[in-house]
DNA sequence: AACCCTTTTTGATAAATGTCACAGTTTGCA
DNA sequence: TGCAAACTGTGACATTTATCAAAAAGGGTT
């Protein structure tokens, strides 16, 4: 069950026995119903999240009431609101369960333990954070294209789980209206 | 000179002195004119680069040769393009002095090199990231957001330094064009 | 001051996307 | 199996933003 986080790991740096022990002393499972909230606005993160099995969207609530999701995360995927856990302010992000969720836990405070403990395991949170960071970039040049480019971006980064997603929350993601996806998939799928 | 870059390591990390030393040892100092590149697409990025003085702007050109802004960097930033840095991918970005500009650059190895050489220094450096990131993550947000929205936005936080780039430079940074910045301005400034 | 070059503003029009209303479809569950 | 709730598709229309063209305003240099 936690060989996905070893092996994950170990893409990034080789622990010895004693590291992975100390890692696992810290590391919680939880298990989530769809629908259930790992983080809710207004609260501080004290978590950080590796998903072993299910989904998760992470996403703002506007003042309009619209709801902006700026990221899923799937197995094999840290996540949590970094600004949120690291600066200990309150989270304007809401991270909710797509389907029945697990994921190993590690709070903020033992992670930091852990880092003074181990260089290697700071290497790889810094290494995950490169590439996490690397996405991200990626998904500010996407918001500032068509919207149907967008939606070409996305298949081709998330073909394999778009269908563990509903079209809305596919949308929100694109940042566009439920509609106008829908309008576009029709326009797509005529075409050929 | 060099106090900008150890008062930035200071508010994150306290340095012995022969962690300093390693540090210094890796830097160069880099002087740029305006218009000159640090980075240039197709080019795979070798150093991260600290801005001491003067400014930088981080752009994309798309397929119709439109340039995307997605990134200034200013005094007290490191800069760079992570994704290509940490991947050895050629990048997508150009990285262009906005004004004369002083740099210190540190090549990629040196940084690994003193990773392993001092974990408090790759501390600093996985601190900055999480800063970076959290900043990033915003501008995800921020674009999903109305033109005029963006803009305030971007005055509260770059109000400081909006009066040295150029309209059209703004523009790009929002994602708009500069005929509807220059609207949006003139509106706003009547409005009051 | 006169010139050139770049940037910004303005107007007319077009294109992309949003909004609202409602119909059709799917899904889960009693 | 059938019903209610949630999700998706479609049409008419509104709004936002882009595009293109040209005029106005700035800035630097001689």
């Amino acid at each position: 069950m936690n060989n996905l986080l070893l092996n994950h790991i170990a893409r990034h740096v080789t622990l010895d026995l004693s590291e992975q022990e100390l890692l696992f002393n810290i590391l919680i499972l939880k298990k989530l119903n769809k629908n259930q909230y790992l983080l809710k606005e207004g609260d501080i993160c004290k978590y950080d999240y590796f998903v072993i099995q299910g989904g998760v969207r992470q996403y703002e609530v506007d003042k309009n009431g619209k709801e902006l999701i700026i990221h899923f995360g799937f197995e094999d995927w840290w996540i949590s609101d970094k600004a949120s856990l690291w600066n200990e302010t309150p989270s304007i992000y809401n991270i909710e369960a797509l389907e029945d969720t697990s994921v190993l836990q590690v709070k903020k405070e033992h992670l930091e333990k852990l880092f003074s403990l181990s260089p290697k395991l700071e290497h790889y949170f810094h290494l995950v954070l490169q590439q996490t960071f690397a996405i991200w970039q990626n998904k500010i040049l996407f918001l500032q294209k068509p919207a149907e480019e967008r939606y070409r971006l996305f298949r081709e980064m998330y073909g394999h789980i778009e269908q563990r997603i509903s079209q809305q929350y596919v949308a929100s993601y694109l940042g566009i209206t439920r509609e106008t996806l829908s309008r576009l998939r029709s326009q797509m799928f005529k075409k050929r």
